[in-house]
DNA sequence: TGCGCATATAGCTAAATAGTCAAGTAGAAT
DNA sequence: ATTCTACTTGACTATTTAGCTATATGCGCA
């Protein structure tokens, strides 16, 4: 992130959007225990396996699970635990800015005035 | 992450929908050193002013960055400036997947082929 | 060899969004 | 007050993508 080579920005973002979709995150979550095939983890989301599957294609594609074939299933498991750390540290930024914008609630809702959406430089 | 309450999911995932561009990324990257008004920003990103305004007031709404207006200027500046930190994360987890795929490539490609392509396969 | 199950992929639809230009709004300068 | 400059927003287009169903592929089993 120091230099910026445009070419590491959009790989950057590219990583984000993996993580930029409840349905993986989910998936990721269910797989931080242990391993789960397709069905499993489909059963649990509560979506068609076509679908996790596709998931589950974009997010070995990216490294962050791996594939394995035991009999006829597939199981995936947690590439790289670290991705856990990153939603840890989300987790935290995300329950700071709750306390921000509580704190501006706090300061707008009581006195009944609805203050008017930003129309200008000046807000 | 620990329990799964779904709405939470949705959340992180917003969160990381918002770094998940490449333009955005460039912006944050921008306002690292300080602050920076809307001219400015546009010009150094290449695009016109109306996008990253859009750009800047998603950052906005998400706690990102904050606004500040002087004169007929509107200056963003970071927030949190531990998103850095994520970046950062993000980017070791990109080198290691690097790493990663780049022994897989080694393990497919012609055995005895050099790394880099100086000599040429002729000879 | 053929059947049945699990997974992957093709094709489609609907929704989200990054970019554009044009128009609107607010403060500064004259 | 009028004009200029900076920023924001409305309307539009093109692209991406999450979900579906239907079909293809691969493996175990009889």
């Amino acid at each position: 992130m120091e230099g910026l080579p445009s070419d590491a920005l959009v790989r950057v973002a590219a990583y984000f959007q993996v993580l930029a979709e409840p349905t993986r995150l989910q998936i990721l979550n269910l797989l931080r225990p242990h391993e789960r095939n397709v069905g499993e983890l489909a059963q649990l989301c509560g979506y068609s396996a076509a679908n996790i599957s596709r998931h589950l294609s974009l997010l070995t594609q990216h490294g962050f699970v791996v594939r394995e074939t035991r009999g006829n299933s597939a199981y995936y498991r947690i590439a790289d635990p670290s991705v856990y750390d990153l939603c840890d540290l989300v987790c935290g930024n995300i329950a700071r800015q709750y306390e921000r914008t509580a704190s501006e609630r706090a300061a707008f809702a009581a006195p009944a005035a609805p203050r008017k959406r930003a129309r200008g430089p000046s807000g």
